[in-house]
RNA sequence: GGGUCAUUAGCUCAGUCGGCAGAGCACCUGACUUUUAAUCAGGGUGUCGAUGGUUCGAAUCCAUCAUGACUCACCA
């Protein structure tokens, strides 16, 4: 036996070890092995005229537990739901009513028996026989308010799940979204394939990395911040349509939207550009909201999100002059854009380029209007380092960013395949690290020598999965949508 | 990183002006063979987040710290 007085318990936890104790010392084991349910409860629940008098077999966690003397009713939980199960003395016998007697809620059991509706039509498994599959030693939350205090949810995420249904329905979404995605894609002929994590330079993204370091190598390597330049390699390579749905780092603040590993969806499509990927997305969303909502209107916070294509096009110096008046088609110089910025009380210092100014009266004026989804198109160059220029105007890109609800949903453009233009692109991105930008980017010389060899003509994007799926669950955290969200270490 | 708020029984929460630590559920004992937040009778199980301080006396007032939530900044 355990050392009892080293553990920290509280009378119910030496409650449950004294009631483990009991049932060793009569031979039973608390811990079963395998059990074979016939059924899952909800198979019963939904199809009840189908069930009624038959024999099943199903295991889960005993809920609520009503004795009533020589007879008990409990819930029994399991994946799919709850039931209700009945116990008689003198159908399961006296032994294992006994045993019954003194299980706890939360222990879990597999049970045979009939299905039947009670009196009042509650639908039920008149239990003939049952054995204890495991014995719990913590008691649950509160059986009506559940287990609210979000610390304890996030941290102790089984729990969470156990006693807060809407908590796992949330997750299946995810888990449906997701393959909705993976089917949608590869139907088109995408292939879903897998880049490294590791990063000896870190790319692809704006963003401070996380490092670690390889002990045989000796050397830092970044947790990665965004797959993008070995994604293009791929295309390089001749995959003409790729995608990875998988984890990026950022070593940033945490807030309701942001946590520091992430899931990005990025894909490829070699002699596409970016007007392709904003029917990409556009058609993406609206099918995968179809699919799982069985909609393409959405209701988030309050706002009916509709989802149905085309969404709005705007391009970034439209909207910005659509919600200030500032038209910075007629705005040329870095110093006349300075000017209008100061003239709008937005802060800028004396080094900005008038493409960083334009992003940021775009930020602090436009993005808070952005409710229903808009493709907000043609961003400077300033800001776009991996983004092809526009025939139009070589000082914007063909590129673009989804926003439902505020919020930046994808980042997308038609890729930059000018191997020189890239170099160029990069050295601007060194000297904005030199002068102490540490989220500008670094030289990637092997990116650069992959373009040298020839990189057809390609779309790209990058989808925020989390935050899709936030919107599509109405979670309001994406704490809501992460099984195990980041959170400081307990004590 | 800044601001605001929170932390009391296993869970959900009260706790007034600084004066014996409370409720519901859970749990324990007993009754109860169709209950369903079962019911009935009895039982309170606690390092009031931590450490200092003020005070005759602190869950309560003050300071510092810890953790979290919300929010602002940064970012996707």
């Amino acid at each position: 036996m355990e050392n009892l007085d080293q553990l920290e318990l509280n009378e119910l936890m030496l409650q449950r070890r004294r009631k483990l104790e009991e049932l060793k010392a009569k031979d039973i084991k608390p811990y079963g092995n395998k059990f074979s349910p016939t059924h899952h409860t909800a198979d019963i629940k939904h199809n009840f005229e189908e069930f009624v008098g038959k024999e099943v077999s199903l295991a889960g966690r005993l809920m609520i537990i009503r004795g009533q003397g020589k007879a008990s009713f409990a819930e029994l939980a399991d994946m799919t739901g709850k039931i209700q199960i009945y116990l008689k003395k003198n159908i399961i016998g006296e032994d294992l009513y006994e045993l019954f007697s003194s299980l706890d809620i939360g222990d879990m059991i597999g049970l045979t028996g009939e299905v039947f509706k009670t009196k009042v039509g509650e639908i039920t498994i008149r239990v003939n026989v049952f054995e204890l599959l495991s014995k719990s030693l913590r008691p649950l939350p509160d059986k009506y308010h559940g287990l609210k205090d979000k610390e304890m949810r996030y941290r102790q995420r089984y729990v969470d799940l156990i006693v807060n249904p809407e908590v796992r329905d949330t997750f299946v979404m995810r888990s449906k979204i997701l393959r909705t995605i993976r089917n949608y894609l590869d139907q088109q002929g995408f292939l879903e394939v897998e880049t490294p994590m590791m990063h000896p330079i870190s790319g692809g993204a704006s963003a401070r990395p996380f490092v670690t370091h390889h002990n045989t190598l000796d050397i830092d390597l970044f947790l990665r911040i965004a797959p993008e330049l070995y994604l293009k390699r791929l295309i390089v390579g001749g995959f003409e349509r790729v995608y990875e749905i998988n984890r990026n780092f950022r070593n940033e603040g945490m807030s309701y939207k942001h946590n520091p590993e992430f899931t990005m969806l990025e894909l490829y499509q070699a002699f596409a550009d970016y007007n392709d990927m904003m029917e990409l997305m556009e058609n993406l969303c609206c099918h995968v909201a179809q699919e799982v909502l069985g909609t393409t209107k959405v209701t988030y916070q309050g706002h009916v999100i509709d989802l149905t294509p085309p969404w709005r096009r705007l391009s970034m110096i439209d909207a910005v002059k659509e919600y200030t008046g500032v038209d910075f088609d007629q705005i040329q110089t870095d110093e006349e854009a300075r000017k209008a910025a100061k003239e709008h009380g937005i802060e800028v210092d004396d080094t900005m380029p008038r493409g960083k100014i334009i992003n940021e009266f775009f930020e602090a004026r436009v993005e808070e209007h952005l409710i229903q989804p808009v493709f907000i198109m043609n961003h400077p160059v300033e800001i776009s380092p991996l983004a092809k220029r526009m025939v139009e105007d070589s000082r914007l890109t063909y590129r673009f960013e989804a926003f439902i609800f505020s919020w930046e949903m994808c980042n997308a453009f038609s890729e930059l395949n000018d191997p020189i233009d890239q170099r160029e692109r990069f050295l601007a991105q060194v000297a904005q690290r030199e002068a102490g930008d540490d989220e500008a980017q670094m030289m990637d010389e092997d990116f650069v020598r992959a373009l040298e060899y020839g990189m057809p003509p390609t779309g790209g994007i990058g989808i925020g999965i989390d935050r899709l799926i936030m919107v599509l669950t109405e979670s309001h955290s994406i704490r809501d949508v992460i099984l195990f969200p980041t959170m400081r270490p307990e004590k």
